[in-house]
DNA sequence: TACCGTTATTCCCTATGATATATTACGCTC
DNA sequence: GAGCGTAATATATCATAGGGAATAACGGTA
């Protein structure tokens, strides 16, 4: 029995047109990305790493994993992290990881606006 | 001692910044990209795939299985292959091909020029 | 103190690409 | 027909990323 696809981009559709994809590098590579973006929005949500990592199919270990670069990267922790106490402790989002989160929207926004000129622009 | 990066990719530079990556998808899913348009000038310098993949660092496998993946997609093929005869056969892109090489670099060009606006105009 | 659910960390296993190696097919030249 | 350098194809080997399990640390609560 095949093992359901972990990463979305396995499941990219193949659909013919100018594709892009963008991102942020930080010090030690990437920094902002998709992938990221999601996690942020689903800790948010769940208030904890595990349950943000449940919600969608990634491992704890690949989440911490992301949070962690994240928190070393940037200026100020995108996530406060507890260890232990009510509830045995849990992640909360700050201020900066919000603004990340809504930055990278709008510049995920206007690379598809960019795509669609382009397709327009370009012509096979 | 560490062999030499076969990936071009592992090499990029982590220096901090908007980043980008474009592509176009086909039937069967990347059609033309970075890697495609560069082996495709190779193949132009040197006249067969064998040369054109050691120029780069690439294996003859990767390389012939992306020129049959173009090749496969394209309305006209990009490379006409030839086996046997004299110099024992070789690789020639046709004009489809160098258009598709031209269009790529604007592509390319103009996603550059995308992200140097977004880095202005968004702040970290 | 015992319990709880989370963060934090380590180790092993596997799936996936890619590279590397080897072999065959091809067709022109000599 | 032999030789040559290439395309074409199959097989084996290797490297890496990531998943999963296991365990410890933590600090509130009852």
């Amino acid at each position: 029995m095949p093992k359901p696809a972990h990463s979305a981009r396995k499941n990219a559709k193949p659909r013919p047109g100018f594709r892009g994809r963008v991102w942020i590098d930080g010090p030690e590579g990437t920094f902002i990305g998709h992938g990221r973006v999601v996690l942020l929005e689903r800790i948010l949500e769940h208030g904890s790493i595990t349950k943000a990592a449940k919600s969608m199919e990634m491992s704890y270990r690949r989440a911490w994993d992301l949070v962690d670069s994240m928190n070393r990267q940037a200026k100020r922790p995108f996530v406060e992290l507890a260890t232990g106490g009510k509830g045995g402790g849990g992640a909360i989002v700050t201020i900066d990881g919000k603004k990340a989160v809504r930055m990278f929207w709008r510049f995920h926004k206007d690379l598809q606006a960019f795509l669609k000129r382009e397709e327009k622009k370009l012509t096979l």
